[in-house]
DNA sequence: CACAGCGACCTTACACCGTAAGAGTCTCCC
DNA sequence: GGGAGACTCTTACGGTGTAAGGTCGCTGTG
């Protein structure tokens, strides 16, 4: 099912996903309430298809996972990214997914509200990054420069009305081996790191002895 | 125009439109090439509300202030989220608010690269942020205690089945005074500092900036 | 003044969309 | 045999974006 609609975009209609199936539009409705419905499942079924981290792991390398495989999964599902939230009613994929990220952080020493700022940083930064991505005119390559190269030709006065634009499409978008998806990495890597700080803030500062946790990995107690 | 768009939903047709301005819905494409091209303008307004940086601030809170005026416009705009990227035809306004913010990034001592990753990181965060916020069940109050209500009421097996994302929901969300809205300045904070850090470690890191605490962390964030 | 040109507006029409309503048809179980 | 579903079909309605072409009234020029 979601194979034919991920491979084509997001102009599938009852009519055409019901001829991918051989059958007539309204035959769908016995199967499905709505086409709010399908939307529902296919959103579920995209999030099981997110990796989940396995317990045993340090939390940054888990979390560093998670976000590269669901921006990954987005990246295969464009379509998804605008109504992975908006689905009111979640789907069992979808909270066990949340379930089990919230309960690994909360093992690798995370406080409920620390936990719930990690996620929400985390996930809002990973599906922007995923939503301009998709949005980017990119061709096969992962590349930028043609579209880059479009925009400049036909506003020529680029270079004079926009000069700090122009500067950082030539020296570094139209630079060989440019390609905007590198951008991930350093903005993951700078969320991590500053999750790992507030958490060790977070886990006492002040008489900082006794952290129970087996809580996975860098401890560096403040000196 | 965008007046009674953001007023309405995105439910806005050419016919709705130009019984709005009291014509018929083809003379429009006497002013415009096609839907298409509306949306542009819209989203040129859109870029067009947004504050810029004024000269002389620190970059820090001109970032902050940059961040917190964008999440704003984005919530009286919500249809402008999932939009404001694909544009491939940026407008006037569009053009001048990325060049200004380079512009002062670049004066307040980011290499290209580094204004790059800083763009790309806070403008991922914000809009992602704007999104995830756009799409939840608020009540008028900001709070979303109903929502999860009724989902947990839904779902009576929930603490069984997923404990953790139930614990949350008990201990935090459903708290008076939570409002996921609030998540907003701890992320905008994290990623702050970590520009910062990541400017000064560029910059050279003769200027002794007390990396005390920072211990062996990953330095994932170099450029 | 007359008149051509043109821009703003209109009507009509087409192919598409989601889906409400209801009418077969086929298979299984008592 | 005879329900009882489950499944599919046809028909229809009100919506969408827009292609094609018609009808005004204003304006510039002779």
């Amino acid at each position: 099912m979601v194979l034919a609609d991920s491979g084509g975009i997001e102009s599938l209609s009852m009519r055409k996903l019901a001829g991918e199936l051989g059958i007539e539009a309204m035959s769908l409705y016995h199967h499905v309430k709505s086409k709010e419905d399908i939307l529902d499942g296919m959103v579920d079924i995209v999030f099981g298809e997110m990796e989940l981290p396995s317990p045993g792991e340090a939390w940054k390398t888990a979390m560093r996972r998670r976000a590269e495989s669901t921006r990954a999964v987005l990246a295969r599902h464009p379509w998804a990214i605008a109504i992975l939230d908006s689905r009111t009613t979640p789907g069992p994929a979808t909270l066990r997914y949340s379930d089990t990220v919230i309960g690994y952080l909360r093992a690798a020493g995370f406080s409920i509200p620390m936990a719930a700022h990690a996620l929400s940083i985390l996930d809002s930064y990973v599906r922007g990054f995923a939503m301009q991505e998709a949005s980017l005119p990119l061709d096969p390559s992962g590349s930028i420069q043609a579209a880059t190269e479009s925009i400049l030709e036909q506003q020529p006065m680029m270079s004079n009305a926009f000069p700090h634009l122009g500067a950082m499409a030539a020296e570094l978008i139209l630079k060989p081996g440019y390609a905007y998806g590198n951008e991930f990495q350093f903005g993951l890597g700078l969320i991590l790191d500053g999750l790992e700080r507030a958490l060790a803030t977070e886990n006492g500062p002040q008489r900082g002895d006794a952290p129970a946790e087996g809580g996975a990995g860098s401890q560096s107690a403040a000196s």
